[in-house]
DNA sequence: AATTCGGGGTG
DNA sequence: CACCCAGAATT
């Protein structure tokens, strides 16, 4: 704390806060989350915005809370439907913290958020930058936080070099964070006007600084160090997976199955599919695999997996998309009719309509779009 | 301290 | 494609 003060001219950490807050009083975007001083509304932004950007949050934001206005409707809900209005947002595994905090909340303590930095952690979802976002927005309490865009104008306001996920830089940044805080109010202010300039000026490749209201208390923007701070982490390496998915029709129905618990997309719906990069690496080592290939392994895949058997599959679609350390080709089939013993009961045979209803993950839901274009009757 | 959770927006 | 995102929990 001194150390800044002490660098940052003359000027006090209070002439900072100041030069901060008239700027952000006139460049700060209108949030739904900012009309609101509700702990509860708080928190399902500050959840859904976990790794997750303004732009993508704002529909689900306002849909979520229509349709539970209050830590009791959550809290008597039905995980299902919790599930599928965060179908999409992914990290569904906040969807599922959500509603286990909301029990937790009504049933220990009487519907209220308890306004203490440690009670607020115990629950689950809820870690140390959404605890203090909580107890400073709604309750304007001196809390610090620390996430993307504050560790990154944090970083360059000390010109901190190393890592910002090395737990001494961590420990740096939430003291620092917590030396700006101030006393006697204005604290949901000001970590909102942190997060801002980091959203607006301070950038994460090529930050603003000519428009930066705080860039005299910048020792990187001193240093010209503004682009070289922080210091970006080494490049991901990603794993390569492939999976078959099958469309089966049956009438006017498809099969869908909910993803069991324990693995990826716990609890959500999808079209069935099976891994098959084990096979497919085996069998054709980087060249482009044969549809007759394809259609052997998938077919192959769904009997080992749900002893189902597929008659006539064709491939019909190709996707890709990623899972955060992962990019998956998914080839999609089509069965015209399948054999199986007895169907397991996490399948089921449902309409379009009806599948539209369900919490579908994100491909299951582009599929359904692709199968509503093709004109499958 | 490192890994694992998705998915979309943007250049 | 590469990069990034109002992190938390688990190992």
């Amino acid at each position: 704390m001194t150390k800044f003060i002490d660098m940052a001219t003359t000027l006090s950490v209070r002439s900072f806060r100041t030069a901060l807050l008239r700027w952000f009083a006139k460049h700060q975007r209108d949030l739904p989350w900012r009309h609101t001083h509700d702990p509860y509304a708080i928190w399902i932004s500050e959840t859904m915005l976990q790794q997750t950007q303004v732009a993508t949050v704002r529909s689900y934001y306002e849909r979520f809370l229509e349709r539970f206005p209050n830590v009791w409707q959550l809290a008597d809900a039905e995980e299902a439907e919790v599930l599928r209005l965060w179908a999409g947002l992914g990290y569904y595994r906040r969807a599922r913290q959500l509603h286990a905090a909301a029990k937790q909340i009504c049933d220990q303590h009487e519907g209220q958020f308890p306004p203490e930095l440690e009670k607020l952690q115990h629950l689950p979802g809820i870690g140390r930058y959404t605890a203090g976002a909580i107890l400073s927005f709604a309750y304007d309490a001196p809390a610090p936080i620390v996430e993307a865009n504050t560790s990154r104008v944090y970083c360059r306001l000390l010109a901190l070099t190393a890592p910002p996920s090395q737990a001494a830089t961590q420990k740096e940044l939430w003291t620092f964070a917590e030396s700006l805080q101030p006393t006697s109010g204005g604290s949901g202010a000001l970590n909102q006007a942190l997060m801002e300039l980091g959203s607006l000026v301070c950038t994460p490749q090529a930050p603003q600084c000519a428009d930066c209201p705080v860039k005299k208390y910048c020792r990187a923007y001193a240093a010209g160090l503004e682009n070289e701070v922080p210091c970006r982490p080494a490049k991901q390496k990603f794993t390569a997976l492939h999976h078959a998915l099958i469309i089966v029709q049956k009438q006017k129905d498809f099969l869908v199955r909910r993803n069991p618990a324990g693995g990826w997309w716990e609890g959500l719906w999808d079209f069935p599919r099976v891994d098959i990069t084990e096979t497919m690496t085996a069998l054709v080592s980087k060249k482009t695999p044969t549809e007759r290939i394809l259609v052997e392994t998938c077919q192959a895949a769904f009997q080992a997996k749900f002893d189902l058997h597929l008659d006539s599959i064709s491939h019909v679609h190709t996707l890709r998309h990623g899972v955060t350390r992962y990019r998956i080709r998914l080839d999609c089939f089509r069965a015209t009719s399948l054999r199986l013993k007895k169907l397991p009961n996490e399948f089921q045979w449902l309409p379009l309509p009806a599948i539209e209803l369900l919490g579908l993950t994100s491909t299951g839901r582009k599929m359904l779009r692709w199968i509503s274009a093709q004109d499958f009757s």
